[in-house]
DNA sequence: AAAGACCCCAACCGCTCTACC
DNA sequence: CGGTAGAGCGGTTGGGGTCTT
């Protein structure tokens, strides 16, 4: 059973594709257009996959891509997506013109989590991994917390390793959020031998983002678009527990109108919260609208609230989310 | 110099959504 | 309204290049 597939994958090519077949491809698309995916093959003279011609072109031959290298901008608003939309690459990639969501996926897979690691920031949550540590211990009590420390640990256990094995960082005043908390060019200052502008800028705006906040959880409200206007991210701390879903009434907080009390947003989900905080489930649910409307409608809140949600203007973003 | 480890990224897979009949 | 095909999306894989030992 299952989906019929897209193409008979006996008679059809993979892997790599050929000079050939890429100008044979995109003479076809340019006389053509690219309607009807599945007829391309067969009339530009290709024996590959429909899928696979649409990928070609949508990923590499479309003429208004960029190929380089991504530039300190470019990642930092990757950077800055991510820690709003998670892993949706397509919307990330929106912003970026002329980069595709594989080409963002791929970066941030190879390169971005990598380096927020580096400087202790979880790269599924954004937030310094102190911080998690430390919500941990203020939110449960022990035993619980301690398992959930060692699980949350394990989120990231990778990028740990790595930076254990390959680059030994400098974690001077790092992992502890009141070295962080009064003065973020000391953060900065402490790490500088690293030459890497996006780097800093990244730390830039995450210590600066702790600094608003006076105290550690869970006196700081997340979803206070006050407390946290640069750097504003979904706090869903335990992304990968089973069971585990941040809100509000979560910290005996009652949620206010701002921006995050609609959106919370981790990894490859999209979570979104009523007027109640209450979270809906993956913004399916009864009603008119269908979900894109309403996803696209929380993300309008989002770009389009009084405060500034982060310092990224909803008029620099190349594709308002409207 | 060679072998193994690692990195990067193009391509694929499978699922979901949407439009059309 | 249900079925089907096309398209889009995010996760994963595989292979070639580079680095390390």
């Amino acid at each position: 059973m299952g989906r019929i597939p897209c193409c008979e994958k006996d008679n059809v090519k993979r892997g790599q594709w050929t000079p050939e077949e890429d100008n044979k491809l995109s003479s076809y698309i340019a006389q053509h257009g690219t309607r009807n995916w599945r007829l391309i093959p067969k009339n530009a003279g290709l024996q590959r996959c429909g899928k696979s011609c649409r990928l070609r072109w949508t990923n590499y031959l479309r003429p208004d891509l960029k190929h380089g290298q991504f530039s300190d901008s470019e990642e930092q608003t990757i950077v800055k997506l991510h820690s709003v939309f998670g892993n949706r690459w397509s919307l990330i990639a929106a912003q970026l013109p002329g980069r595709t969501d594989n080409d963002v996926k791929n970066h941030w897979n190879t390169k971005l989590k990598k380096k927020l690691s580096g400087m202790g920031i979880d790269p599924v949550t954004h937030k310094p991994f102190s911080h998690l540590m430390a919500e941990i211990a203020t939110t449960l009590a022990p035993p619980q917390a301690a398992h959930l420390a060692e699980a949350a640990l394990g989120c990231f256990k990778d990028e740990v390793l790595h930076l254990l094995t390959r680059k030994p960082i400098n974690f001077q005043g790092q992992h502890s959020a009141a070295a962080l908390g009064n003065n973020f060019t000391d953060y900065i200052n402490c790490k500088s031998e690293e030459k890497d502008t996006t780097v800093e800028k990244i730390k830039f705006d995450q210590s600066k983002a702790i600094q608003q906040e006076p105290d550690m959880m869970p006196a700081n409200k997340p979803w206070d678009s006050t407390a946290s206007a640069s750097f504003a991210m979904p706090y869903n701390v335990f992304p990968t527990m089973p069971g585990f879903q941040f809100s509000p009434a979560s910290f005996g907080n009652k949620a206010d109108a701002s921006s995050w009390s609609q959106s919370v947003c981790s990894g490859s989900t999209c979570t979104a919260m009523d007027q109640h905080g209450q979270p809906h489930e993956k913004l399916e649910e009864n009603g008119d609208d269908s979900e894109a409307t309403k996803e696209i409608r929380n993300l309008s809140n989002i770009f389009n609230s009084d405060c500034v949600v982060w310092d990224l203007p909803a008029d620099d973003l190349i594709n308002p989310m409207v």
